[in-house]
DNA sequence: GCCAACTTTTAGAATAGGTCTAATTCTCAC
DNA sequence: GTGAGAATTAGACCTATTCTAAAAGTTGGC
């Protein structure tokens, strides 16, 4: 557990957009961090009490946004219902699962995401894309996409993309 | 105008999930062609009723969610906020203008679809792909993409994709 | 080290966008 | 035309936020 590298690296994205780095935000982060199966802010709220009760829901909800907007976690919005929060930044996609309710990452390349963006015509200029897969996943293979990692991952740059 | 047409065609996609044709559904999927904005649910209730002043807002809520079960209308979730409606039904994605908030259809070719659903994993069977860029539409050349046709279309049979 | 200005946290009230309920109305098959 | 099921309606209710105002924490200038 490196988590302390972690929260370097993230009070000086919040420093970068103007914000303080506070043990609460360095809490959900964490939070975030240790089980990627994109909560609500209401999962993350229980999760978050475990180690610090006294936190309040509005709190969690202002982290959260501090946390958008330094651009160290992608809020996503699959039908209607409470956001979800995914703190992997390299470009992905995301698949629903139908049936389990899950969500799982699904990794992009550069070329195909250039390949999607190539369809909006001239004049259209899009500064991220966000593709969202819904369907079954077979009984079978199905580790192929590990949707939980304790271990805490370095930080990429690559935040505009995807 | 030959929404009579469309009518015919809307009783039978609702017969065709064990729904009824009435007067309240085909209102509101007629202002669902009318101006195809991506309206939300409250925005469909007014310009109901300026046809059909005594329409309630739940039967709207009941009429969309019946026109999406049949298939003829899609509900979209940009970002947190309420649900909006399409009944584009060809394939296509959704560019949303970050400033003006307004969102517009973009073709999909089956070609690009499939190029995109070759990232998912052995194993990972998608019925669907939803893809939304967010981005801004610059002063040139905005007209590629009508964003308002009072002419119906005719309905057509490809739904699952996109 | 101390203070004014600013940021952050907090509890609880308020709000937006739906969803549910129960009563009425409508429609179709007989 | 009658009974069963489907659809509509008004209004209560619910959920996921967002707002508000007060308290607590933090920071640079002295």
């Amino acid at each position: 557990m490196r988590s302390d590298l972690n929260t370097d690296v993230l009070s000086q994205k919040l420093a970068n957009s103007g914000l303080r780095s506070t043990p609460q935000r360095e809490v959900v982060y964490n939070v975030l961090l240790q089980k990627r199966d994109h909560p609500t802010a209401d999962e993350v709220y229980a999760r978050v009490r475990t180690e610090m009760p006294t936190i309040s829901l509005a709190t969690v909800y202002n982290c959260l946004e501090a946390l958008v907007q330094c651009e160290v976690v992608r809020a996503v919005n699959f039908e209607r219902g409470p956001t979800r929060y995914c703190p992997n930044l390299k470009p992905h996609a995301h698949f629903h699962d139908e049936k389990s309710g899950e969500t799982y990452d699904v990794d992009l390349t550069p070329s195909l995401l250039d390949q999607v963006r190539a369809v909006l015509p001239p004049g259209y200029d899009a500064s991220s894309v966000e593709i969202i897969f819904r369907g079954a996943v077979k009984p079978s293979a199905p580790a192929a996409i590990p949707r939980t990692e304790s271990a805490a991952m370095p930080i990429r740059a690559n935040v505009g993309a995807a």
